[in-house]
DNA sequence: CTCTGTGCAAACGATTTGCATGATG
DNA sequence: CATCATGCAAATCGTTTGCACAGAG
């Protein structure tokens, strides 16, 4: 076990990916990722694409999100925290912000239950106007 | 395509897998159920559960919850409306109730973003006091 | 030159599907 | 006795792991 956190290399394929990510506008399963980064040019392992997810979630750099079916998403984490808006018809997702008070909502559900380091994870679903 | 909904047989399976999930306290996964009902004396297959849970959530009689973990967990539909608040040490789950006016909000999107039958998940995260 | 990163093959867990047989209404 | 339900085998999908080689520092 090293006492050094371990040097991140610059490497091709995590240029790609972060780019990729970066530019995305909604979340991005490791599928999309592949993809995007395949057509722009540059060749990726769909192994690398799930090592280089993992750990840009390690490093805070990225979050991976549980939408509607089974694929994890993923996105960059220089959106703040925020809220998705996924339409059940296209599958299409929105960011969103709610104006509700979750915070509190967690401090108040850590003291009634016990619980330490509450957080939430808040979706929400429908039809877009277009699949209406 | 059947005009008539076709009818619903009642079978070992179904009573035993009803049964199981009616007296569950928390979300269960296929796996837990098919464990529960094999101790309860039923022999069922794997697959025979799958079919019967997505049955079940088919005709509203249950409902299906992602929480943490890859496997998807089914709880019986008589609870109401309700939350999660899970341990991310042990895994337990507790029911959570939340006071915060979900569906106001929920119309409030709607009307913002042209989506209909707006509908949301809420869990919450965090330890438990034994896991602290 | 050393160690991290990558590709490839294969393992894995969860879920789904095809098909022949069994049991229910 | 016509169908629906089940079991079993195998396919699929998303993801992870093991290992040998390539490439960054």
């Amino acid at each position: 076990m090293p006492s050094v956190p371990a040097p991140r290399r610059q490497t091709k394929a995590r240029t790609a990916i972060s780019a990729v990510l970066a530019k995305a506008t909604a979340p991005m399963t490791a599928a999309d990722v592949l993809d995007r980064v395949t057509k722009a040019g540059t060749s990726v392992d769909r192994v690398t694409v799930y090592r280089e997810l993992a750990a840009l979630v390690e490093m805070g750099a990225a979050q991976a999100v549980r939408l509607k079916g089974r694929a994890l998403a993923f996105e960059a984490a220089h959106h703040g925290h925020h809220h998705h808006l996924v339409c059940e018809g296209c599958g299409r997702v929105e960011e969103i912000d709610v104006d509700h008070d979750l915070e509190a909502l967690e401090r108040k559900i850590a003291k009634r239950t016990g619980f330490s380091e509450v957080r939430h994870a808040l979706e929400f679903y429908g039809r877009c106007a277009k699949c209406a």
